[in-house]
DNA sequence: TTCCGACAGTGGGGTCGCAAT
DNA sequence: ATTGCGACCCCACTATCGGAA
């Protein structure tokens, strides 16, 4: 298949936004494309690269390159020259990633350069990711849709059960079972606003303490151990002390659902950048984990023993969990049976924060795991804090963003009566508040770079956040953790704002 | 007709690894 | 040694489509 019609498809899926026009239009290109090209083209609608990280960034695609007029590339060819471009390495490699990656971008015409570049930058945005391909292949090939989001959620990628699928018709699917050693999507969660929120919606549920670590899938099959993450990549190496604990554990072949997290002498958790330090290193695995062991925490089961538990309620695959695992090793849960319980589930949560984990994951008793999918069925609750921040600046948006103010820059009031930036946020805004604070910003304009407005800072916003974490980046030594917006708050002066002076007296552990 | 679940988009900060400076 | 880039951890929230109620 030729680039170009990529390309095309892709710019037409973006055109519309009904998504049953992007599923017609990713249908018809899926029946005229080969079996073997199909592991690239999907990734490619995704805005994914089949090879994983290559190291091509916007850097690489900088500075114009003159345009062929004639499309010629298919889409094997494109494959395999990232591939090779990708596989250089060592002194002098930018110089020739560069060559590499500009003869390329002249071999392809201008639509193709800009499906490529927004490809590698990860800007490809035409309002259809996997879950409309699968939609689209179930069109193509007259398999039910649903079969094939289940073939895809335990394959953990919908390239190779299409390749299957284009290959061999819609009979391929029963080859997709659990396997252990292969991942699975992770179930995921919603949030909720209180307990007691989450209890009323779910009825009979678990209330899990909620640990602020990495996510991992444990998969034993005898003598193989196999860690993997939350996007299914596969740090086995870098977790030493998870394969000794799956060794120990009871069963022999099992996949259990947990979290990994670093804690101090006391077994409280460090902080999350600690955490996720560790699980990053993966050079001198050995001396990362001397200095900050992980202790693994598990919540579900999946598979054990052979036997396929995904379909089974929460209630069983805890039950089965609990036999493999020790109490030590599983999270700390309390049990609601309905409104009556919310007392008790809400001091497990005031018990949960005193521990200083992040708050709780409530579940249905009677919920089967959903595989790649945020589960009505788990509901996550988090105490929010909030703050009157002053807007110091924002950057001009992207994509549906583009022409509006988006990114706002925040402060809060130092003891000098300037204002110390503590981070940015462009959540929680809805297009009313977009078009209002693009409007309102310009008039308090001092400067615009073209990419950052600067402005007066007169402008009081309500902001929620998590928690507040250490940084480098930023003057007071600190930075919100999810800042989003709430509201503007026009009754306040900056005067009124809060300091940096409370923030730090009401997060002692963070402060400099 | 209204409601609601699922999805995509919009990017945030931090840390690690690697190559270049 | 330091800096810049890319990858990948964690993540909240809104808008929209289309099926369910």
């Amino acid at each position: 298949m030729l680039l170009a019609r990529l390309a095309r498809v892709s710019q037409e899926v973006a055109a519309t936004s009904a998504r049953s026009r992007k599923t017609a239009l990713l249908a018809e290109l899926f029946r005229d494309a080969d079996a073997d090209d199909v592991p690239i083209v999907i990734p490619y609608l995704a805005g994914r690269l089949p090879q994983g990280r290559l190291g091509i960034g916007w850097k690489l695609l900088s500075g114009p390159v003159p345009a062929a007029i004639e499309p010629s590339l298919t889409v094997r060819d494109v494959d395999a020259r990232l591939t090779e471009v990708g596989a250089v390495t060592g002194a002098g490699s930018q110089a020739e990633r560069r060559r590499l990656m500009d003869e390329l971008r002249a071999a392809a015409t201008e639509d193709e350069q800009r499906f490529l570049s927004g490809l590698l930058t990860g800007e490809v945005r035409q309002g259809a990711l996997d879950a409309v391909a699968v939609e689209g292949l179930a069109e193509a090939t007259g398999a039910p849709a649903a079969d094939v989001r289940r073939a895809v959620m335990l394959a953990g990628s919908l390239q190779t059960v299409a390749q299957a699928l284009l290959a061999d018709g819609p009979g391929a699917l029963d080859d997709f079972r659990l396997t252990v050693g292969r991942p699975v999507l992770p179930m995921l969660a919603h949030s909720a606003t209180s307990v007691s929120e989450a209890v009323e919606k779910l009825g009979a549920c678990a209330v899990e303490e909620k640990l602020d670590g990495i996510r991992v899938q444990l998969h034993r099959d005898g003598d193989d151990v196999r860690i993997y993450t939350r996007t299914l990549d596969d740090i086995t190496d870098r977790l030493p002390e998870l394969t000794s604990v799956a060794m120990e554990l009871k069963g022999t072949r099992f996949i259990l659902d947990g979290e990994v997290i670093a804690l101090d002498e006391d077994g409280r958790p460090r902080s999350f950048q600690e955490t996720a330090g560790r699980v990053g290193s993966r050079v001198d695995v050995a001396t990362a984990a001397r200095s900050v062991p992980v202790s693994p925490v598990f919540f579900d089961a999946l598979s054990v023993d052979g036997r396929d538990l995904l379909d089974l309620p929460f209630a069983e695959r805890h039950a089965e969990l609990a036999r493999l695992v020790p109490e030590p090793m599983r999270v700390r849960r309390a049990l609601a049976h309905g409104p009556e319980d919310i007392p008790p589930a809400r001091r497990f949560l005031a018990e949960t924060l005193e521990r200083g984990h992040e708050g709780v994951v409530v579940k249905a008793l009677d919920a089967p795991y959903s595989a790649g999918r945020r589960g009505a069925s788990w509901l996550k609750v988090k105490p929010v804090h909030t703050l009157d921040l002053v807007v110091l600046a924002a950057e001009w948006g992207h994509g549906r963003r583009t022409g509006k103010l988006s990114n706002l820059h925040l402060g809060a009031r130092a003891a000098d009566g300037s204002f110390a930036m503590l981070g940015k946020t462009f959540k929680g805004m809805t297009d009313a508040m977009l078009a209002w604070q693009t409007e309102r910003l310009q008039e308090l304009a001092v400067e615009d770079s073209g990419h950052v407005v600067t402005v007066r800072p007169e402008l009081v916003v309500e902001i929620a956040y998590d928690g507040l974490q250490k940084s480098t980046r930023y003057p007071a030594g600190v930075t919100l953790r999810f800042a989003r917006v709430v509201r503007y708050r026009e009754d306040k002066t900056p005067a009124e704002a809060d300091t940096v002076e409370t923030l730090l007296a009401a997060h002692p552990e963070v402060a400099p």
